[in-house]
DNA sequence: ATGCCATGGACACCATGA
């Protein structure tokens, strides 16, 4: 089972490149993020012709997640993350797919930093951590899949360089120290389990000849419990599809479980 | 400190992103 995350900024401005992509890389999941439409325009009727059952939480302009599945329609097990009724973002879906649970997620950008985005950043990440303890245990294989918003560690193989973004939310030590402590918990970081030493970004900024430069940020992880883990076959980053025209800024990252 | 690029809302300028 192949099990695909993207954040595709825009879903309906991205349709094509979308649909390219699951075209050739078949997924038999996959996770988006920043559909940036309500739930009336999402394109069900595109996605559902290219083979997919389909799961989405939308908002008018920003956020939006949905979940795809090949061949099949995924079941909804949650929508939006608990502990806080006064959140309205659309930023958190869960669905289980032949036995899978897999959620897709957006985690909040958080700058500026410091200031209320940021706090509400570290307050979401306190949300996922203490639901995906109950997660952890379910006894099914789960995969935490979506855009985190955290480069892990300064090293290159997570970040071209820190000059420029040692002020940014997605470095901060709080990010990190809540990323870290998810992992602790009992989550694998798949890719880089798989690829301890590799670059393995996964978003290039539109700006400054970024991509061209291969000044990338590795931010989209899929975060795997034991049984997951157990299963794990292998795991990568389409990097290509951030080259062309009309890309998102960020490239799908997929693991394979047995 | 700012602009650099891109998306989408309800406009031909603004909010947001990372």
């Amino acid at each position: 089972m192949k099990i695909a995350t993207f954040n595709v900024n825009g879903v309906n401005g991205r349709l094509p490149r979308l649909l390219e992509w699951l075209e050739e890389a078949r997924p038999d999941v996959a996770c988006l993020q920043e559909l940036k439409t309500s739930d009336a325009t999402f394109p069900e009727a595109a996605i559902r012709d290219a083979g997919y059952g389909v799961l989405w939480h939308g908002q008018k302009g920003f956020n939006g997640v949905a979940v795809l599945a090949r061949g099949t329609d995924p079941i909804e097990s949650r929508r939006g993350l608990p502990g806080d009724a006064a959140d309205t973002q659309s930023r958190y879906l869960e669905a289980v797919v032949d036995g899978v649970v897999i959620a897709s997620l957006y985690l909040p950008n958080g700058n500026p930093q410091p200031g209320p985005k940021f706090d509400y950043k570290l307050a979401w990440m306190e949300r996922l951590i203490e639901h995906a303890a109950t997660l952890r245990d379910c006894g099914a294989p789960v995969v935490l899949a979506g855009d985190y918003n955290v480069v892990p560690t300064d090293a290159v193989a997570d970040i071209y360089s820190t000059r420029s973004w040692k002020k940014d939310a997605l470095l901060q030590p709080e990010s990190r120290a809540a990323f870290e402590r998810l992992q602790a918990q009992g989550w694998t970081d798949a890719l880089r389990a798989l690829h301890p030493d590799a670059p393995l970004y996964t978003f290039w900024d539109y700006l400054r000849q970024r991509w061209q430069r291969d000044a990338g940020l590795r931010i989209d992880h899929l975060m795997l419990n034991a049984p997951a883990r157990e299963r794990l076959q292998a795991a990568g980053v389409d990097k290509a599809v951030r080259g062309r025209e009309k890309a998102s800024d960020h490239a799908p990252a997929w693991v394979v479980i047995s």
